[in-house]
DNA sequence: ATAACATATGAACAGTTGCTCATACAATCA
DNA sequence: TGATTGTATGAGCAACTGTTCATATGTTAT
């Protein structure tokens, strides 16, 4: 409605092609789903992260297996896991004092494979 | 290989399930394809990049338009087209002093797509 | 030429991030 | 009980990120 009055100020250049601009802006999701893309991204975006879950699409593991695997300080996964735990990327499960960690949604695959294909076309 | 001498030092604590670490070890991809994987997500995660290349999806668009579109500076866009273009995400063509970017690959959107549908997917 | 406009770019700054280190918590075992 | 082990967490910090601001570049119009 008043979107375009709200953002006139902002804009320090002119507007060029306002038919274009008006049809994009109607096709646009709402701003909140795109900020939460844009989040769900930047937890896939740290290799620390991208290794975790790579490694949970094999199997669950624990806390200490993972910081092995991975070549990394217990407290440096553990911190991740916690960022994964959050965002519902992962969930967890007790057994004495050992936590074992798996995916919360297999689902989180596909994403990973698209992005790779997408890498394995760059020349 | 050595891969479990090299590893050794960095983790503090016991390997509890060694037969796990060594399967999902030998199915891990290589390091670089996974840090490239996180790369590109990287990119998109920040919503003024998500919202640049999803206004791309619908038509190319110039500099100023997407400024106005996003109610933004027209010098944080240019920035951002720049690290969309580094990244080979977009591409641009000149006509006169205007630039117009659009998509250098349409696939990326599959991977918006998916994207969307996990977050749709949270309660 | 000079002015106007679209875009690019570098410096600077605030905010964020991912790790380390020390330590706390929790479960098991002696 | 105390010692050991697996995990969690808070503080601190160096590195990075995204924006703003000022200014430069390049094109068109007068």
């Amino acid at each position: 409605m008043s979107n375009k009055a709200q953002t006139v100020e902002r804009c320090d250049c002119t507007v060029i092609h306002e038919e274009v601009v008006n049809r994009v802006m109607g096709r646009m999701p709402e701003e909140e789903r795109l900020y939460d893309l844009a989040e769900l991204f930047k937890v896939f975006g740290d290799s620390t992260r991208i290794k975790i879950l790579w490694a949970l699409f094999e199997s669950e593991m624990c806390v200490c297996d993972i910081a092995y695997l991975l070549n990394m300080t217990q407290s440096a996964i553990s911190h991740q896991l916690r960022v994964l735990k959050q965002t519902k990327l992962v969930k967890n499960r007790k057994e004495g004092k050992i936590v074992f960690y798996s995916l919360e949604d297999e689902h989180i695959k596909q994403i990973f494979d698209q992005g790779m294909i997408h890498i394995s076309e760059d020349k």
